[in-house]
DNA sequence: ATTAATAGTTATACTTTCGTAACCATTATA
DNA sequence: TATAATGGTTACGAAAGTATAACTATTAAT
């Protein structure tokens, strides 16, 4: 790729990323007594069916103190459960409740609507653009190898 | 769009964002003496020549107290110039100093050559196609309206 | 000429992210 | 069995984002 188009990329790189949020509007709950982060670990869980936190730390690139402390206002809120892996007991997994499942479908549905508001002035055309154009950042970005958690740096 | 393509735009968009520093490392400098949000001022500095404070503030969707802070640390980096609007002295504007130039090019390369290590693993096709549409996204994203500013919310 | 509105700053404080160090419990290793 | 390694937690705090309220200076409006 030649240096032109490189530094073209730079660019959208760094610019898209502060457009997201300013033109889609945050994906997380307001006032829901959680924090983005601990949403986040809700999403994942969505995916996974259940994760020990080391699992969580990685997959979310934070420290393990960071987890449990996102971790604690989940079980709070009860929005997820705590159990332990039988063939290791150092281990804690964590799964969504059926709370916190519902909490995320609202969560989800809120903000499609939203979302189809503030994407109201955009052509169908250009909507489908838009999805598949992010269907393939997305896809190309998670064939990208990560290994940055403040853990797994050392 | 259809409820199922809507849903799928939605997880895309949730996930995208933190996958986008994950995989790709962070755009600005570390240990400058500067914070993100500052180094933000100069990449729009760069493109717009210059910019008022309430300019500022509503490109970058923060409230003006929060932009007085962001330039104060650039200038006493030296990195931007303040100079008054002749017409309305109310007016500060702001533009980029030839060291903050200089510092915004320097630390771009520098996040370049960190990138084209990070995206090492894709194919020339791959990369084409990451371009493209990373290009469209912020095409489109940028084609829609915002009003979010906390000044502009009331 | 008052009064209202606008541009910006100062002071202050809250939220969120995120890390390190020290520690406990459990499992693996020698 | 003594030691090392692993999984988690607790305690602590720094960095960054970000808002409101109260203020000054300047311009606009009546």
């Amino acid at each position: 790729m030649e240096d032109q188009k490189l530094s073209a990329l730079v660019d959208n790189i760094i610019s898209v990323k502060p457009l997201f949020y300013k033109t889609l509007g945050k994906p997380f709950p307001a006032n829901a007594d959680i924090t983005p982060g601990a949403y986040y670990i809700m999403l994942y869980l969505k995916k996974h069916e259940s994760l020990s936190m080391s699992d969580l730390g990685k997959i979310m690139m934070v420290s393990k103190p960071n987890v449990t402390a996102l971790v604690n206002q989940l079980i709070t809120k009860e929005f997820v459960i705590r159990f332990s892996n039988k063939l290791d007991r150092r281990i804690i997994m964590i799964r969504l409740s059926s709370k916190g499942n519902h909490f995320v479908d609202k969560n989800n549905q809120k903000y499609l609507n939203q979302l189809t508001k503030r994407l109201a002035s955009l052509t169908n055309d250009e909507l489908e653009l838009f999805s598949a154009s992010l269907q393939n950042v997305k896809d190309i970005l998670s064939r990208i190898p990560i290994c940055e958690t403040p853990d797994c740096k050392k």
